[in-house]
Order: structure tokens, then sequence, then C-alpha cells
DNA sequence: ATTCTGACCGCAA
DNA sequence: GTTGCGGCCAGAA
């Protein structure tokens, strides 16, 4: 194949693997904000690129449900199919989805306290 | 190189 | 609570 060898993709293709790594690390039941995965993958100010590969990995094996916002939101428009199935995957493991969003701590002040933060239902 | 796009983010009003 | 706007940065055309 003619596909690029050169440092570029390999950046690239690290970036994927390490932020792929930090969505599968989500626990069940929690839930992340893209710019806190990012951030967790070593790449802040990334959310959009978390976004983009959440993208191409529609179907595979991937918790990409867990990825919300950071208000919580799901980033879907409501009432597409994606916003649907996000929220139906995210009841379906204990999540209490209000209005197209969960509960979650507020991120900026303290990150860690934001990444994993989880709607606190029970 | 330049331009446009996006499952985003933070802040101000 | 809401909307708007600038900032952000990788990918694709």
């Amino acid at each position: 194949m003619s596909r690029r060898r050169g440092p570029v993709d390999a950046a690239a293709e690290l970036r994927r693997a390490r932020i792929v790594a930090a969505v599968r690390a989500i626990p069940h039941g929690h839930v992340a904000g893209y710019g806190a995965i990012a951030h967790r993958a070593g790449y802040p100010r990334h959310a959009r690129l978390v976004a983009r590969i959440l993208g191409e990995y529609e179907g595979a094996e991937l918790p990409w449900h867990r990825v919300l916002r950071a208000d919580g939101r799901i980033a879907f428009a409501e009432g597409s199919s994606g916003f649907r199935e996000q929220c139906r995957r995210l009841r379906a493991e204990g999540v209490r989805v209000e209005a197209g969003r969960v509960r979650m701590p507020r991120a900026g002040d303290d990150v860690d306290a934001a990444v994993w933060g989880w709607d606190g239902a029970g």
C-alpha cells in the first residue's frame, strides 16, 4: 500500500490508541466528557479529536455511549438515531438520563473529579 | 499552503 | 436556566 508510514501517521495512530484506551477505561455505569477523555489520554484540548475517533469506531466494540459533552449532555441532536441509541445504552447500564443529559460534577475545577464523574443514581 | 468542517469547551451576557 | 461567540486542533479537500 501506498499508505504513508511517516512520523505523522505514527503520531496519529498513537493518539488514536491512547484515546480509545481511555474510553475503554470508563467503568460500566459511569460517564466522562470528551475533553476529560482527551486530557486523560494525554492530549488536552483535543476533545474534537475524541469525537472524531468515536465516530470511526461506530458499531465497534467500544463504550462510546459513556462519552458525553462537558455539561453532561448527549452530543447527538435530540431525537436523532444516535441520540436514542446512546440514551438507551446508558439507561441499560443504570445511568440516569433526564432530558438528554446526565448529572455530572462540573469540569474545570478539578479535572480528576470530573473524569469519571457519574450520575449518582442509586 | 489555504480553507472548511466538526459526536467540543469555556466564558460572557 | 439559555444563547452566542471565539478558541481550539486534527483531517480532509
